[in-house]
RNA sequence: GGUGGCAUAGCCAAGUGGUAAGGCCGUGGAUUGCAAAUCCAUUAUCCCCCAGUUCGAAUCUGGGUGCCACCUCCA
């Protein structure tokens, strides 16, 4: 099966075709810099992160883009609440977000664009769409006229006289009498008193909200690109309002294929900052909630469908990625007994290309995660087991190749989802040597043939404390590291 | 009012015409001094409701109900 993907723009699933071969232009609209990020936002960049992996892996060069909007209303006014500048909020939580991400596990884009890099571009582009008569000043402003642009709506499937205007609050606003039509938005605002601008040939002021994403990915990729991304909630207006910008200024198609991700949801409704209901990634990660099941809980859903953050979900994916860890430690722990070497040779093993078909196939339907992570779980629950069989007996009678195949294998495709397990700091030789603990074992043996129970209890909740666990079997007791 | 989407077991969730993946939780049995851990087995006759198309539908069509998102800033 060959990669499809579902386009918004035309609401369906599409073959995945490529501009130049081997290679992905991908731009993702990246955050509003005037917080900390959410587990929305979270989702958003996981996603497109993994999207970008996934390609990589099928052979792709990928080229990945994700801005930064950093002149905007809200950085502004936090800056006005705290007395400091639009810069000093706006750095503070780029780097926030780069800590954030990090913890997650989230690549870094190839770059990151920002609006304030970027007013060469927006101001040529607003001046384009002037000459073009698709823009027009107005006192300062400068506003695109969407009734200019025939296609105006394709993507989020929207009549200009289907949008009810009125119930927006869009026409009460100051601009309402500058613009020739309600659904016109500002390409250039002018500048206003104590907040930052720039010179232009309309005058000192700042760019709008939506022409910094048509000028960076002109600049950074092209007038046409692969595959432009984003949350769901950014369909309308920012990415119809991108497509108009770009689209009457260059002639050229912007994006052949248009990805929405869905949105994280809080009993039920949408996680926002309006809404208050929101969780950050930080407060998340330090609850702590590994960063691991956060990445399952989020890939256990497809990526267009809205997810519900709630704490039974959270712990359901806790103890999924237990499971899903142990497969992947299980070479770590056992490898080396078991003669575990040459991982190329297994990789091209028949069954090996036999799984990552099955997975291939799973997600090359419009990036089906979840049904490439049932593939990753038969692996890790047959490792898991094994697992269990080698602490339990010492030993065991499943052939050694073909548990570095499945190992091997579930190493590879966890690493395109981005899940990697590392062994805890092992705590055995922590204050007790082997010879110690075997003797305490002694010491229990003792105590057990004596029907001192107390005794037993004790010593094995000694050694628990230790990180040493206990287990009793037919052939006597054996231990393990937790 | 307009537009888009969703409804599958206790919970999460994949599946878009051929007879219900996967995860989490649970249950029965084995084992055990009791546990823990482990092992074995097991968990939707059915996919919101009604009607239709079809040899055959969770999957297609029509109608209904409920929920969500966007139309204002939003990942």
């Amino acid at each position: 099966m060959t990669l499809t993907v579902y386009n918004t723009l035309t609401r369906q699933k599409e073959t995945f075709q490529a501009l130049e071969a081997n290679k992905v232009r991908m731009y993702c609209c990246g955050i509003t810099v005037y917080d900390y990020c959410h587990l929305g936002h979270a989702r958003t960049c996981l996603v497109w992160d993994v999207v970008r992996s996934y390609f990589e892996w099928l052979g792709y060069e990928v080229n990945y883009i994700q801005n930064f909007t950093d002149i905007d209303d809200k950085i502004l006014n936090r800056a006005k609440k705290e007395g400091t500048s639009m810069e000093d909020v706006s750095e503070r939580f780029i780097q926030a977000y780069f800590e954030d991400m990090s913890r997650m596990g989230i690549r870094q884009a190839d770059a990151y664009p920002r609006a304030t890099h970027t007013l060469d571009g927006i101001k040529r582009l607003v001046a384009e769409l002037e000459a073009k008569g698709f823009a027009y000043p107005a006192d300062g402003d400068v506003y695109y006229a969407v009734k200019k642009f025939s296609d105006y709506g394709k993507l989020s499937g929207r009549k200009l006289e289907d949008m009810q205007t009125g119930a927006s609050g869009r026409v009460d606003t100051p601009e309402a009498e500058k613009k020739q039509d309600p659904c016109d938005f500002a390409l250039w605002k002018a500048a206003k008193e104590g907040e930052p601008s720039w010179d232009s040939p309309w005058g000192a002021g700042r760019p709008g909200w939506h022409i910094e994403c048509s000028a960076m990915v002109r600049e950074r990729l092209g007038e046409t690109i692969d595959i432009h991304v984003g949350g769901s909630d950014l369909t309308f207006p920012h990415h119809e309002n991108e497509i108009a910008q770009s689209e009457a200024a260059t002639g050229q198609s912007l994006a052949n294929y248009w990805l929405h991700n869905g949105m994280v949801k809080v009993d039920g409704e949408k996680m926002s900052k309006s809404l208050g209901n929101f969780t950050t990634i930080r407060d998340l990660l330090d609850k702590p909630v590994d960063a691991m099941a956060m990445r399952l809980f989020i890939l256990q859903a497809h990526y267009r469908k809205p997810v519900d953050f709630t704490n039974e979900a959270i712990a359901a994916a806790t103890n999924g990625w237990e499971t899903l860890r142990e497969g992947l430690l299980f070479g770590d722990r056992f490898g080396q007994d078991l003669g575990f070497t040459d991982s190329a040779t297994i990789a091209k093993s028949e069954e090996s290309e036999l799984i990552r078909q099955r997975f291939k196939d799973a997600v090359n339907d419009d990036f089906n995660f979840t049904a490439g992570l049932a593939v990753l779980f038969e692996m890790a629950k047959e490792l898991q087991k094994e697992g269990h069989i080698i602490v339990h007996q010492r030993k065991t009678a499943t052939d050694p190749q073909k548990l570095a195949t499945l190992w091997y294998t579930l190493i590879e495709l966890s690493a395109v989802l981005g899940f990697k397990a590392e062994l805890k700091e092992e705590t055995v030789n922590d204050g007790l040597t082997d010879a110690e603990i075997e003797q305490l074992i002694e010491q229990r043996a003792a105590a057990k043939k004596a029907k001192n129970w107390a005794e037993c209890d004790r010593i094995r909740d000694e050694l628990k404390d230790q990180g040493i666990s206990l287990i009793d079997t037919k052939e006597g007791t054996t231990w393990h590291s937790v």
